[in-house]
DNA sequence: CGGAAGCTTGAATATGCTCAACACGGGTGG
DNA sequence: CCACCCGTGTTGAGCATATTCAAGCTTCCG
């Protein structure tokens, strides 16, 4: 049991709902008094779903918010055609929905199965409009979204089929250990091929061919399809074009 | 003399360096109090830039913010090699600068001459504290500015040479004229083929030959290089493979 | 007028795509 | 238990789109 678990079991106020949540400390609900948490998670639920399954519909209005409290949700947009383009991915303890938007403008899918914590639109705008210290630090995350969007334009416009491939295993690895203590990582895919392609603007085949050529060369090894081991994520970097991203 | 403006020449509170700024109107000095305007703009400085010289590097620590308030500015990202990929346009009444960050993590150059109106960090910072309205007004502009990131993302990622360019010109055409009222618009191009190449992640040969392609098909016409001209938009939106951003 | 920068065009090449076959694993049902 | 199937992933061969390299043109400006 942590220090913090510890004060909020003698803690009253902290609600069941919220007791294990990491959008608690780090996610939007960190900045929020004990009033105010208590008054958004009476509105709250707790939502499952399975991998797959889709979130939200791009031209669906925008009834509801959510924080991701487990797994990844992919962003996607889609042409008439149905070509298709990953745009994000959020992971816990991320804030999900478009703030103040008519529609949302995008599709949000399980990519894993996940856990949801939704919130009805009315009720988080009125805190949001209550309270500024919220407001900033949903400003911070679109912010944070931002840097992330612009970062993956430059592998989307300038990076070839190979660096692509390497910067998305080279960022779902700094995900798993952003601090990377340890130069060697393994973790397992929260995307398909398939995904893994539309977020690369590649096709499936060339996803698997790049795989199969950072297997070869000794950068990576795969077991099961999805299991990724990287002995040495300083190489794997390295095979990214390098954005910048620079370590300070 | 427009309403506004003779409403702020009977208002000797209004800085003259505000007087005809967009950015007083639409742009992030729309939500001051007079007060607050007024020391703003008492350590606030207008700079004016030729194109193509830089405004802000990568990797410059954030010392000052700006509001465009004439012309085009390019962000831009670079890889090791030199590989570039532009990742936004900013026109005014714009706010510039990454809030809240360490370094800038991105270039800022003047695609085209521009002024823009400088703030130092600090008294921008210390208004953003004190106005949550200022804070408010800075969200809603990030979040639009994520919006077209993502927008992009899918032109970069899933269209075609051609859909590109259509997709550019597309852009400043409907950021000339917002209503599109008429079904026809010309407009000179705020960057060279070499930056709207880095935009799209092409090369300025390719850009060239789907010109002169969309020329030779009668969806545009060009003059001097730099003038173009739509005589029916909607035909320009159908070369763009259609993005979302659905009319409402 | 001459030079430079920016733009266009052409021919050959390469990178990633398409189409097609096959492999692997997990679940279902005979 | 094995046979089969379906979803997912891999591999190969041929092809198409955009790139590279090279030459020439237009516009601007001294």
């Amino acid at each position: 049991m942590t220090d913090s678990e510890r004060k909020d079991v003698h803690n009253s106020a902290v609600p069941n709902l919220c007791q294990n949540c990491e959008a608690r400390h780090r996610g939007i609900c960190g900045v929020l008094e004990e009033s105010e948490l208590l008054e958004l998670s009476r509105n709250s639920r707790q939502v499952v779903r399975k991998a797959g399954e889709q979130l939200i519909n791009d031209a669906d209005p925008i009834e509801s918010y959510a924080s991701v409290m487990h797994g990844v949700v992919k962003l996607s947009k889609v042409l008439e055609d149905g070509r298709q383009q990953v745009v994000g991915l959020q992971f816990a303890p991320d804030f999900l929905g478009r703030l103040y938007g008519r529609e949302s403008n995008l599709n949000a899918d399980a990519a894993s199965d996940v856990e949801l914590c939704r919130m009805p639109r009315a009720a988080l705008e009125a805190l949001v409009a209550k309270n500024p210290a919220l407001e900033g630090r949903l400003l911070e995350q679109t912010l944070r979204e931002l840097d992330e969007a612009r970062e993956w334009m430059v592998t989307l416009g300038r990076k070839t089929a190979n660096e692509k491939v390497a910067s998305f295993l080279y960022l779902i690895a700094t995900h798993k250990d952003p601090t990377h203590e340890d130069s060697a990582i393994s973790f397992d895919l929260p995307l398909t091929r398939s995904d893994i392609a539309d977020f690369l603007g590649l096709t499936i085949e060339t996803v698997s061919r790049q795989f199969t050529k950072l297997r070869k060369s000794g950068i990576i090894s795969i077991k099961n399809h999805r299991h990724i081991s990287v002995a040495d994520i300083e190489k794997l970097r390295r095979s990214c074009g390098y954005g910048s991203r620079i370590k300070s």
